[in-house]
Formats: C-alpha cells, structure tokens, sequence
DNA sequence: CGCCATCTTGACACGTATCAACAGGCGTGG
DNA sequence: CCACGCCTGTTGATACGTGTCAAGATGGCG
C-alpha cells in the first residue's frame, strides 16, 4: 500500500515537488517511468477564464490539472451552453485516443497544468500497462458522475439542483477527501464557488435569474450563508444533503 | 488490420457462432485467449423487462449484450427515475472493478447476453492488456454519449428532445453502421422503438403526456410517420436531424 | 369479443424562463 | 481618495412551456 518514497533521487525534479504525484495516473508510474514522462512534460499556469481546449480543435496534447478547477463544456450551434463535468486535481485532461475534441476545456479558476504531448503519452500508456489502468480508472469515474449528473439534470427540480451542485463543490474543492467529508457531515463548512452564477446555471440547465433565487431560498431556510457571492457557509452538510431530491 | 479467422478450428465452439464476436471486447482475444474466456461464459436469454442487474446489488459477474437493448437507469428516493443509457449489441454490461452497481440494468426489448464470473473477467483482463484497452475504448465512447445527453437533458426543448431520441434510436438499432446511416441521410428510414413512452419519457427528463404531444406535432409536421406506437418512418433523416437543436 | 395496458388528447396549474430594473463590488481614472 | 462605470448578481412582474389530472382511444391478447 505505502510506496517506497525515501529514494526521492530517482525521481525526475519536477515531479519531486509535485503535489499530485501520487494520487493521478502518476501515481502508477516507477521512478524510471516517471522520468521517461517527465522529459516530456511541461507545467503551465493559467488564469481564470483561459481556454484550454477548444472545442474541435485537433488534440496534440494531454494534461494533467495540478491545482484549480477546470469546466468542460458543450454548445449547441445556437450558442446555448451545457457544462459537461468540472475537474480537479489530478484529474486527467482529454479525450484519450480521440483525434479531435468533442467538447471545451476553460480554467474556471487560475489553474496550473502538466502537458503532455499526445504521442509521448500514448506511446507511454502501450508500455505500461499499470498506466492505462490508471486512466481506465479515472474514466470509469467520470462516467459514474456523468450519469449521477444526468439524473439531476433530468429529474430534479431547480431548488434540489442548486443544492445538488453546492454538495459537489463543497465535496470536492477542499482538500479533505470526499470521505472525510462524510465523517465531518456534522461540522460548519466553509467554500469558495469555482463558477460564477452564469457557469452554475450552465451546468443546471437553468437561468441565471433562477440560480439566485435558489440560492437566496436556502440562505432565507438557513440551510447556507451567503458569505459573499462566491463564499458560501454550509453549517450542517446533512441538512443539505437533504434538499438534493 | 484483417483478423486470421481461417483457422476457426482454435476458436471455442460457442465462440464460433457468437455474431458480435469481432466486434465487442473479444475481437481483442487471439483463438487461445478466447477459449480462456469461453470456459466461464454462459449465453442466456431474457425477455422484455427482466432485470438483469439490480441497482446496489453486488456485482458478482459482467456481460456482453449480443442481441436487443438494455436499459441503464437511475432512481431518486422519492421514486422519480432517469435512464442514462441505452446498450446495444455489442456493448460490454457492468461496472468494471465496482463492487457494488450504481444503476440498474434491464431487458428494453428481448435480450441475448454472454455473462462472465467478475473475477474471470478481471484475471483476464490483467493478463491481457489488450483486453482492458477494449474495454477502455468503450468506456470512453459511454463517456462521450453521456456528456451529449446531458445537453439534451439541460438545454433542449421537449420537441428536441424527443427529435434527439428519435435520431438517435434510428442511428443505433438498425444493423447499418452509424457511418451508413450518414450516408443514406436522405433516404427513408423505418425502425422499431425499444421503449415505450414511459421509458423515453424517463429518458428524456419529461412525462409521457408531453412525449406523446411531441411525437404527434412530428407527425403533424410530417417529420414522421407513426405507424403504430411501437414503429416509426423517417422520411427524411435530415430533416429530423434538423429538429434536434 | 372484451379486457387491460398503453397511448393520445384536453383543460388547467405550476415552475421556470424572460424581460426589466436595481444593487453591489471592484478597478480605473480623475 | 473619491467618483464613475462596468460587470455580476439580485429581485420583481409577467409569459410560456411542461407537468398534472382526467377522460377517452387504440391495440394486443386471452
């Protein structure tokens, strides 16, 4: 379970300070492995609002998301917009194997990214193994919360959607795990909203105009505190839990 | 790129007959690895409605659909419901290294399906790397059928809805490849619908009521022809594409 | 032939979108 | 340092699309 990390030379030095080197497709990666990714590498910070993947655009690179939220997002021609999925760290980044994007990637907060070329990984990937595995399982994941997300989509009303989107933000923008997360259900917490009011209705399927009267109902129920409009207090997660349908 | 098939001698009896052979996870499989597979597969066949696997249920085997379409579907508490996915043959059934499932599975339409015990499935797939790269390209293809669908669940219209269904069973049932289908754009279409309107309903985040009014004003406005509930004439595909939005 | 499930159609209600006005925060420039 | 303007978010009035409830119509099957 523990890997052996006390070797620390073998590691390429950009990894060395990586502070998601363990926990993405990384993770699966030898000291050996992880050099032969690293002289392929490139960390890129970006701001806020900066796009990353263009929708269409031919793929020549992969990514991982070190730090910052990433938002994945579809148009329709008539330029009304749904976001798709929301990244963190390490999230992967990219349509693996794919020739051209079907969708957008857009920093939704200054975000730093490790390329990779997309040859370097994919020639990575046929010689380890243990590499795709990785992937394999972070995808598995994606499609997990996709179908959760369709379901809120589909099936909930507006009120239970907001709710829905403040519990998937507030179980994944802080540091501590989602499972610890669960344990403190109890416990005050405090976040910042990665998206502003326009994205959050994008990734409900509602207005902006909704969105806020949403919100502004459960701070008047005294299920969140609006802190400002991008801090939100949820003093007792359950009883938000509750208002997800 | 043309598999050696001459020698079917290799390949396991039941294989020998299997339609989807080439086309599913085991066109990954050379003779030998597909007679390591064949030992612990069992062909079944259930009808319409069974279901074949219960949402929480431990997962103790997978499969692969051969023949009909099943349905992936997702339940609130309250009992409102949402499917998030068709199969079709020959997609691969179950959530890979899950031990529990999040959806459940059943028979649209009279189904075929080849099961495998988990942990078989799971030897395999560590022994053959080639085998999990399959399974990774269909993962990622779910992956990208479900993040359309989320378009169509929070940005369009009833009637695109319903348009969007219509499209996409007519480019998924028929044997032609969606490619072909492309092709014959403008050429009248006839197919037979898997579900009934509650189940597009459920697919589509409305009730049956408005899915009904939907199929009739396409009637109306000759996109379609209804032959009876169950069977429907696109005389133009262009021209229902063009109602999806 | 008749029953039962499924589908269609109609009238009305309700939730969310739309349009419009206003408030607040923040950076810029005087 | 304050004033102004712009961007983002909030709130209100009204419209419209889809849901709900109810009553037929259709069709498959015993």
């Amino acid at each position: 379970m523990t890997r052996l990390d006390i070797h620390n030379s073998d590691v390429p030095v950009l990894c060395r300070s990586c502070e998601v080197r363990h926990k993405g497709m990384c993770g699966a990666l030898a000291p050996e492995q992880l050099l032969a990714l690293a002289g392929h590498t490139q960390t890129v910070r970006h701001k806020a609002g900066t796009e990353l993947l263009a929708d269409d655009a031919e793929i020549t690179s992969y990514a991982n998301v070190m730090r910052g939220v990433v938002k994945l997002s579809k148009m329709l021609e008539d330029g009304r917009q749904q976001l798709v999925g929301l990244q963190f760290a390490p999230d992967f980044l990219g349509r693996l194997y794919g020739s051209q994007n079907a969708l957008a990637a857009e920093a939704a907060s200054d975000v730093e990214i490790c390329r990779i070329p997309k040859a370097a990984l994919e020639r990575l990937v046929k010689e380890y193994p243990e590499l795709e595995h990785k992937l394999m399982e972070q995808t598995l994941r994606e499609l997990d919360e996709a179908r959760d997300w369709m379901v809120t989509l589909g099936r909930k009303t507006a009120a239970e959607k907001v709710a829905s989107f403040l519990m998937l933000i507030a179980t994944h923008i802080d540091p501590v795990s989602r499972a610890q997360a669960e344990r403190r259900a109890l416990t005050r917490t405090r976040f910042d909203l990665p998206l502003s009011r326009a994205d959050i209705a994008d990734f409900l399927g509602l207005t902006i105009e909704t969105v806020s009267r949403q919100m502004t109902q459960l701070r008047k129920d005294g299920v969140i505190e609006i802190v400002n409009a991008r801090s939100i207090v949820v003093p007792d997660l359950a009883r938000l839990e509750a208002r997800c349908g």
